[in-house]
RNA sequence: GUCCCCAUCGUCUAGAGGCCUAGGACACCACCCUUUCAAGGUGGCGACACGGGUUCGAAUCCCGUUGGGGACGCCA
């Protein structure tokens, strides 16, 4: 049997990191088994639902990687089909009309709130003769479900799960204008596009026992289920837009490799003994829903940062200089001078080093691509201080004729530092706060060979005594 | 309120009854390396929520308590 599984979003906003995880899960376990990825738009909410949203759930998932298997289906288009199964199910008798008014089923959740009952249907219309209904009046198409029992889901993840029947009521299948809810939409399209496998969020485990008394009633078999836990935020609170959930495009602007996210967010509930670095190829051969743990996760920053920084030293130069070059005119404030992209591009396998996302690494790089006279930062004032702007001085005038590469520009200041009895570190320190205005920096010598004879000697220069 | 799920260092997790004096990773601290900052290396700090069982033996199994989460829509 080919694998197939599907991620289906309702388009009411963007894809958020829970939803991104979902994604990856299904997409690491279709493609673990040499199966098929779907794709399913849940927009029957005409109301909520945007194109914009659909636009940027998509872009999310392309962002970072997890392609799916043909085109995106929209739930809404599949109406007629979702009308015809609650007709086969009141032709079967497992489905009732229930003329009930929105109005009268509010005060019977306000009774029973009330009364401190359960809120639930009921049953008003299961056994009423249609013929009492006043004529043309509206109806909902709702479920007759089993009243004595229980109904039980063996959980690829959470194990045997089971609630008694009498927990759950009649649910509405068809609304009275005749669209679909989602728990028939949901069933009938997993059925239809021969889903093997639901992977989904946890808040769905108890609507599992309610999807599948529909299954039952079309005498339809059940996919498998698997439950995943939720992520929560930092502070183990639900991690919802009201509390910062942020969309996948939001880790893309923090400057997060799209496969170091992949990672993170595999980690996140999953685990392969004590392996932490797995870069996606690694990861589709180890996946298994029998490594998923239970318990809800917390986001983890600080993590999914040193896992960037991983990624980013491993990332192809050419590739992070591009994605530099994106983001400086926006930490310079301006355009980047002539030649940055080139010296950003040479100076790239020592500025990756250094930088955890792709915004330090565009800050790191900024004094590549910035005009002369640099901007001193404080550390660096504090460097050049008249001793150190007479040893820019003098080195400048030491090293000038030198030949223009690392190694040689090295040997040379050594020299220098030598005969003054200075250690490397007295002299190399004010070097790099007047060539990079900064107290920190990729090794000074690289730099000085990538920026070249005249602009290195031109920034000493500047803040020469 | 009812039902469902969950519970190992601050965080992510390993752990399938003896291999556990509970392992790894992130974060933090110290040291080493070093032209700075990183990276890397070495070491340190740090957890089985609680209470009962079962068993020769429990982080692992069972029950309860507590805590956290989720679901109870003519939303998805």
């Amino acid at each position: 049997m080919t694998v197939v599984t599907r991620f289906a979003p309702s388009p009411t906003g963007f894809l958020h990191i829970g939803g991104a995880r979902t994604a990856l899960f299904n997409w690491l376990f279709s493609r673990h088994h040499g199966g098929r990825f779907l794709l399913r738009i849940e927009d029957t909410d005409r109301a909520r639902s945007s194109e914009a949203a659909v636009r940027a759930i998509l872009d999310g998932l392309s962002w970072l990687g997890l392609e799916w298997d043909g085109e995106p289906l929209s739930q809404f288009s599949r109406r007629e089909r979702h009308a015809e199964v609650a007709q086969a199910l009141l032709a079967k008798g497992h489905a009732y009309r229930c003329y009930c008014t929105p109005e009268e089923l509010t005060a019977m959740r306000e009774r029973a709130l009330a009364e401190g009952r359960t809120i639930r249907y009921e049953g008003t219309w299961r056994d009423r003769d249609p013929g009492d209904a006043p004529k043309g009046a509206p109806y909902a198409i709702r479920l007759r479900a089993p009243t004595e029992g229980e109904t039980v889901v063996d959980d690829l993840i959470q194990g045997q799960v089971r609630v008694g029947n009498e927990q759950l009521d009649d649910m509405i299948l068809l609304r009275a204008d005749g669209t679909p809810t989602y728990m028939l939409a949901v069933v009938v399209d997993d059925h239809d596009m021969g889903i093997t496998h639901v992977i989904r969020g946890d808040d769905h485990l108890t609507n599992t026992f309610r999807q599948r008394q529909i299954y039952d009633g079309m005498g339809w078999d059940a996919p498998a289920f698997a439950h995943l836990s939720l992520i929560h935020g930092p502070d183990g609170a639900k991690l919802s837009k009201r509390h910062g959930a942020l969309g996948v495009d939001a880790y893309r602007d923090m400057g997060y490799l799209p496969e170091a996210l992949r990672n993170y967010l595999l980690r996140l509930g999953w685990s392969h003994g004590d392996d932490e670095i797995i870069p996606t190829e690694q990861a589709i051969a180890w996946f298994g829903l029998e490594n998923v743990g239970r318990s809800p996760a917390r986001f983890d920053f600080d993590k999914l940062a040193s896992l960037n920084g991983h990624y980013m030293r491993q990332a192809d130069d050419e590739r992070l200089a591009t994605l530099v070059m994106d983001r400086l005119p926006a930490v310079l404030g301006a355009a980047p001078e002539a030649g940055a992209a080139e010296r950003i591009r040479r100076g790239m396998g020592h500025l990756k080093e250094r930088a955890k996302t792709l915004i330090d690494l565009a800050e790191a790089a900024a004094f590549y691509a910035r005009p002369r006279p640099l901007t001193l930062n404080d550390k660096a004032l504090k460097i050049l201080d008249e001793a150190g702007r007479r040893t820019v001085t003098e080195v400048g005038g030491a090293i000038a004729a030198a030949e223009w590469t690392a190694e040689a520009l090295e040997a040379a200041v050594r020299g220098f530092a030598e005969t003054r009895g200075l250690k490397l570190g007295a002299v190399a320190q004010p070097i790099r706060a007047a060539v990079t205005g900064s107290n920190a920096s990729p090794p000074i010598f690289d730099v000085m060979a990538i920026l070249g004879r005249e602009e290195t000697l031109g920034r000493l220069s500047d803040v020469a005594k």
